[in-house]
DNA sequence: AAGAAAATGATTGAATTTGAGCAATTGTGA
DNA sequence: TCACAATTGCTCAAATTCAATCATTTTCTT
């Protein structure tokens, strides 16, 4: 809406990256005279970008040491509607509360999230995720894998093994992605352990939330993992009125980022 | 830059990590002046970190987490004896066939390990080291993870739930790593959810083989491991003949790499 | 061009951190 | 075992930083 705000903040906020770069922890007087800028609004800016996920946040100051090793790794399909996924990643970081205990699936959208998830505290995070055990290995969150058969695809734990851990554990919030979301047929992926996986996870949860940009709408993979009426909150970026009325007359609730 | 500037919290850690691994133990009145506050909030920064399990603490100082000084990062670790490694993990890879359902444990000497897998064909890998995952993610070998709660300093999964998946598997051939290896206490390690997994992970296999270079040698850590009878075959870069003879005597096999 | 919306900078009270003093605890050596 | 010294946790005041609020400026919309 303000685009040149925007181009604004965001150049700021790549000196204050470049900065942190250089020097591994700065003040918030240090990085205000460097930028030019009063404290009252670097402070805004180091607030809004430790809720992204982007720095870590103390008290006199901010750094990059926490999460700079995250920054690099893994730009696969991440690119492909980076925009989109990165929007209904925030959306979905919204729900989740210190202390937490959340199952993340996996997909690049929730591998997004798992980036964004150091701006939370003490979480406890079930995965059968590989990629997001990656980027979450030196968050401090307690972190749990399901195990089970690696799938390369997908870079998952999938199949029966997964369902011993997966079982015996409930979470307060399971993050899913899907492949395909339609009215008549609910989610579907494309391999049967996957779904397999895909559906025990979803039982353990006392709320299920899927996150699933506009591409996946209407679409029918292979294997169903569940009913759309298993899924409690639905985040995508668009949405047509009649699905998204439907939907929310059987009870999700719908979030456009 | 501003010269009078206070130390940030930050900062300060990351000093007090430094001196640390150059000098092992520190007082407190040492670190104290060394940067330049009171004693008062050095006790709260290193309790502080205590908790986040950065260090250890005791009566008058601190001094590097035990476990952090031998496992540290892995970057680190890997460099370590390198070359002693690489020797020991080749003489591995010798005794792999082909077709063979292999454990692989974590340790910066199996991961030398994973790396070399490729060589191979058609194996079924199960691990609770992250690390052999990542380097075996695109192997094309069937992969297994037992799934379990995350140790970072290990990069391993571990505890209870890691023994589900295990127990239900059963392998030719288990490569293990350890901390410590005595005579008298057998073999040892600093986490008692890494000693469980370990204990699960050596009876689930047909021949157990012990990767060791001779560092480990005579160091009994913390958590009993497993017995040196446990042991079928112990592959190190260096073994007293003493050791050496009473160890082929009890039937355990001996290479020298 | 006028009005609405958003961003910025200053101000103020609240919250956090720091350092010093003091009683309680721990470790040490006789 | 006892006494002595050192270390620790605690409380309190001073200093710093933070979050919230409001006037002002800038930018966007109509």
């Amino acid at each position: 809406m303000v685009s040149s705000h925007r181009l604004l903040t965001a150049e700021r906020e790549q000196r204050i990256l470049s900065l942190l770069r250089q020097t591994d922890v700065m003040s918030v007087g240090e990085l205000s005279s460097a930028l030019g800028v009063s404290q009252a609004t670097l402070r805004r800016d180091l607030n809004s970008m430790h809720e992204r996920g982007m720095l870590s946040r103390f008290h006199g100051g901010a750094t990059l040491n926490a999460n700079a090793a995250q920054e690099q790794v893994f730009s696969d399909k991440e690119q492909l509607l980076g925009e989109e996924k990165a929007r209904i990643a925030e959306a979905a970081l919204q729900l989740i509360s210190d202390h937490d205990k959340i199952y993340l699936d996996g997909g690049s959208t929730i591998l997004h999230l798992a980036k964004l998830l150091t701006a939370k505290k003490d979480l406890t995070i079930v995965t059968n995720s590989l990629m997001a055990a990656f980027v979450l290995m030196e968050s401090g969150h307690r972190l749990i894998l399901t195990g089970g058969e690696f799938r390369a695809l997908s870079r998952t734990l999938v199949g029966p093994l997964s369902a011993q851990i997966l079982d015996s554990l409930t979470v307060d919030k399971a993050f899913m992605g899907t492949l395909g979301l339609t009215l008549a047929d609910g989610l579907s992926t494309s391999d049967t352990g996957e779904a397999f996986t895909k559906r025990h996870a979803m039982q353990r949860a006392r709320q299920v939330i899927l996150l699933a940009d506009h591409t996946k709408v209407g679409v029918n993979s292979f294997v169903n993992t569940g009913k759309l009426g298993d899924v409690d909150i639905l985040i995508t970026d668009a949405l047509a009125d009649t699905l998204k009325n439907h939907l929310e007359q059987s009870g999700t609730q719908v979030i456009i980022a």
